[in-house]
DNA sequence: TACGAATTGGAAAGCGCTTGCCCCCGATCG
DNA sequence: CGATCGGGGGCAAGCGCTTTCCAATTCGTA
């Protein structure tokens, strides 16, 4: 059944050359002869040879995978990313062994050992936490770090992000220009440094509004998902019709969904009675039962930035300069924050 | 900068035992002493020593990693999938290399490759044509293959699948039974297995109510994406009215929704004009402008199962027996359908 | 024709780990 | 009390590949 597992010494036997040869023409096939190599190539293909990557990582001390750790899969926004890191990696002829923390620091950490084992060039992580010390231990282990939708606080540590202050910002400005006072925001786990950032933003756009901050209200979830989501929704509407929220600004889009779905289903109009903003702008953002509102993020631009940023300090280390790359969002208005309240 | 990168040498050394006596701590713990463990368990700490897969790979011939192959990351279906492998695969603390053949022939055989060369206990793939030499080729040469979400044609290929034929049929006799007698069929590229088995169970559904199987109109999708959804709402709005469909059936929830938006931007009335049923039943159906009737799948089942079965063959090769998983798939009924239509 | 320069390919030393084999030593048995 | 047994651990041979160092061959040139 399983095949004769053909290796780089059948290849130079066939070809009537030493071993040493092969590898040339596998790396450096300048170096050998045409017609050596025509040979050589012959025999490869003749016999389907397929190199080991794990004996050539093992001589050369570090092999062609990176690691990306995201905090969820199933968030169009983090495959969105991983398209871009793809895109950059599949190019460069590197593989990408894809984690999914969950948003849990336990299977982070767990995924991060994996990844150590493996000797992977680099890892493009968004951390659960401020696990820094974790990461700057695998730095200084020789694996590269580069923070992926977080702003790294080392200047020693590259790191793409989103301003999500401003991003923050934008979202509150709008509803508040549109005539919100009572805004609620959603968003968690609070743990997140996105979430704050979302959250202090939007706080900075009512203070300079000369509102009172505490007119945006938080309501914590437990995790970014649709399901999180409606369950917050619940919550306010559960609040004295006096003092509930006249907009909600959630911190991504999947907690908007579910808001949107949980609002629908207790018949509250969107956005006559509540207006609603999300976060990131995925592609079902636009299609859902009101089309949402959201702050737009260059999602494959970041990923294909951060393996990029990898891929250089991996390659050329002299030239490579560490740098936080920051982009900024944008606000995508839609229907469901379309409606001008009257000031009340 | 880069540590000293400790090796199962070093851990020999501060513990004062041999090579060996490491590597056996590591792997079968139990034939050494108790006092020799924990002094040699001390060293690795006090070292922080990781070992290094790819020698150990090297050593054993395979690694712990495999690979999973799908056809679009961005579609939830898949991740979920994706999920549900990673669930089973944690467990036995394997890691999976997460490749996106984006429906393209060219990627897939590359990621292919690349798994080969990694040397990966086995590969699950959702194969973009029924490229069955390549995989044939990939398990004699010791790599495991499952086949999923399309069923395998070989006795010796394990599968697991979902019975598109009977989602089809459950989605045609569904607009069948509520009046429909023009449908057209979204769906694409038709060299995916799982669009002709759809659209065979649809028009298998239309026979059995005894009609006349050119009343589902095809209309073949490039990718099966949102956009290429809006693209073909947009051809079947082009037909003359009386001959234009009034259901549309897509072989996805993407192509769905994106039949959804530009109906809806035509402002076509969903389901009154034209009703629509998807298939998945991704998360998002249910959160659509007007809430999607779908096919639902068993989606983390089936990765999981996948990964099971692949395991199992894996450490008991004598015990496994190949198999054809075949789950049955589910119609959820909800707003985009939910009118029946006076007979004409 | 002959010498050195340049080119080409071979030999061999590991990379870090697993594993079969063997040795040592204290315990058990006749 | 000597021979036997068996558990614990050391030794060393590679796994498949890269890469350095050299030897051999070829070519250009005087």
């Amino acid at each position: 059944m399983a095949g004769p597992a053909v290796s780089i010494r059948d290849v130079a036997t066939r070809a009537g050359v030493s071993v040493g040869t092969v590898s040339n023409v596998l790396n450096r096939p300048d170096i050998v002869a045409a017609s050596t190599r025509t040979r050589v190539l012959a025999a490869i293909s003749d016999l389907g040879f397929v190199p080991n990557d794990a004996a050539r990582q093992l001589r050369r001390g570090r092999g062609r995978t990176l690691g990306l750790v995201v905090l969820d899969v199933a968030n169009p926004f983090f495959t969105d990313v991983a398209k871009g890191v793809e895109e950059a990696t599949g190019a460069a002829g590197m593989a990408v062994i894809f984690c999914n923390s969950d948003g849990d620091p336990v299977r982070e950490s767990a995924y991060l050992d994996l990844l150590e084992e493996q000797r992977v060039q680099g890892v493009l992580i968004t951390p659960v936490d401020d696990a820094n010390e974790r990461l700057v231990r695998l730095r200084d282990r020789g694996v590269l770090v580069v923070l992926l939708d977080r702003r790294s606080t080392r200047p020693d540590v590259c790191s793409v992000s989103v301003d999500d202050r401003l991003g923050g910002e934008l979202a509150g400005r709008h509803l508040v220009e549109t005539g919100h006072r009572q805004i609620a925001f959603v968003g968690g786990p609070w743990r997140l440094e996105q979430v704050r950032d979302r959250y202090a933003g939007a706080v900075h756009a009512l203070r300079e509004a000369g509102l009172d901050e505490d007119r945006l209200r938080r309501f914590d979830t437990a995790s970014p998902t649709v399901a999180a989501g409606r369950d917050a929704a619940a919550r306010i509407l559960g609040q004295p019709r006096s003092a509930r929220a006249t907009a909600v600004f959630c911190a991504n889009d999947l907690l908007a969904l579910g808001v949107l779905q949980e609002l629908t289903r207790q018949q509250v109009r969107v956005p006559e009675e509540i207006a609603l903003v999300g976060y990131d702008d995925i592609e079902f953002a636009a299609a859902a039962a009101v089309p949402l509102s959201s702050v737009r993020q260059p999602r494959q631009r970041l990923g294909r930035t951060a393996a990029a940023l990898m891929l250089e300090e991996s390659n050329e280390p002299d030239v490579h300069q560490h740098q936080q790359v920051i982009f900024e969002p944008e606000l995508v208005v839609r229907e469901s924050s379309r409606y001008t309240r009257r000031e009340s």
